[in-house]
DNA sequence: TAGATTGTTAATCGATTAACAATC
DNA sequence: TAGATTGTTAATCGATTAACAATC
């Protein structure tokens, strides 16, 4: 709401988080819930929350707090939920085919439309009813069927060319598992799931811990 | 090195990126490398380069900058990686058996002993050359195998009460690809892969740079 | 030695927490 | 109205950046 002013990346990765508890609030069937509470079970400062919540507006009532269902619809139209979005993944390896048959994307407004691959064996298989394609119709097919985001689901070795290659065919968004760092356009986003990082971050703390 | 001294989570989550560049200049065949050089190519800043580093020791050389198969292998050692691990999948669905096939984990010295379901269909069947076995058995086998790490991959319903069992037989790091905030005693450590909460952060930030 | 670059201290910046007036 | 809780400003804390003496 609060049209140009810069939200910060603490901010921003908390907001999922926000979105979460409150839908689980919302089936339980709580009504309304104070920055104290929330607190409580969420385990960010009341404090924080009432700052991290008035970056988008004031969305409580003194006196009063929050209504759950109101500020989780908020939330939801912070985070963009209020479209449903295409997706296509690319790389029809054993990471993009458990993703593209994650059914709870769905729950939250994700469609996967097609797998794409170079490997012509993979051709025509289908995941559930989600059709592997060739890679060399991607830009097509996206041009064509208006797709928002790309999975990139590739090795290492060819994340960067399939990145410069969907960057050239119109995408905007990319969300990236391969475990490397792609470089695009600053009007590009793309969100890095770097497993192996996770997995060092674990094994570091394990470590610290536990001698 | 430093003992006792408290580091903070933000450069803990540096030091997996500072490995996978020092490993890529290594493989480049490159032998040193000046922080100011480093910064151009992983996008820290110089100074924090230096400061991150001197957390562990002064790896470097005045005048020089640092030996990069040196720092590579420090920072490994930094993050554990002078040992191999063991692990174990829980929930052998898509995810999990994704990830009993992803042989990445491998060269960074991480292996797969077991899958664990509750679906009798699936005991025994085998993933390259891992067996799905059944739940029950889960404490014995963390115990007979010296299992260090278990990777939680079952639906957000089963979560915690799979995590209270694994703690419950020893467990002290779980990398939880579960959606939910797993409780777990103080001397756990649990690293969450939220894919949710990183598709959400994704389409805010393309809501907010493309309209 | 002179030049380069670290290690480290000081300065700045930004994020979190505390406090409290506004108000439901 | 009195009590509760927000919205918001001020204070604190921590992380990043700048600067420079130490030293290879």
């Amino acid at each position: 709401m609060n049209g140009k002013c810069k939200i910060s990346m603490a901010v921003i990765r908390r907001l999922p988080k926000y979105h979460r508890y409150l839908k689980d609030l919302l089936n339980r069937d709580i009504k309304r819930i104070s920055s104290k509470e929330l607190s409580d079970i969420i385990g960010f400062t009341a404090s924080q929350i009432r700052q991290d919540l008035n970056n988008f507006g004031g969305f409580g009532q003194q006196g009063y707090g929050y209504n759950v269902e109101e500020l989780y619809y908020e939330i939801g139209k912070i985070l963009g939920l209020t479209k449903d979005y295409k997706t296509i993944i690319i790389g029809a390896g054993n990471l993009g085919q458990a993703l593209a048959n994650y059914t709870n994307f769905e729950r939250v407004g994700f469609e996967v439309k097609a797998l794409f691959d170079i490997n012509p064996k993979l051709f025509g298989i289908k995941i559930r009813d989600i059709e592997v394609r060739d890679m060399d119709n991607v830009k097509e097919f996206i041009k064509d069927k208006d797709i928002d985001i790309a999975i990139l689901c590739t090795n290492k070795g060819s994340a960067q060319g399939v990145a410069d290659k969907l960057v050239d065919s119109g995408i905007k968004a990319i969300w990236n598992f391969a475990p490397i760092d792609i470089r695009v356009p600053k009007d590009v986003i793309v969100e890095n799931v770097n497993l192996i990082e996770s997995l060092l971050t674990l094994t570091y703390l394990y470590k610290s811990v536990n001698q």
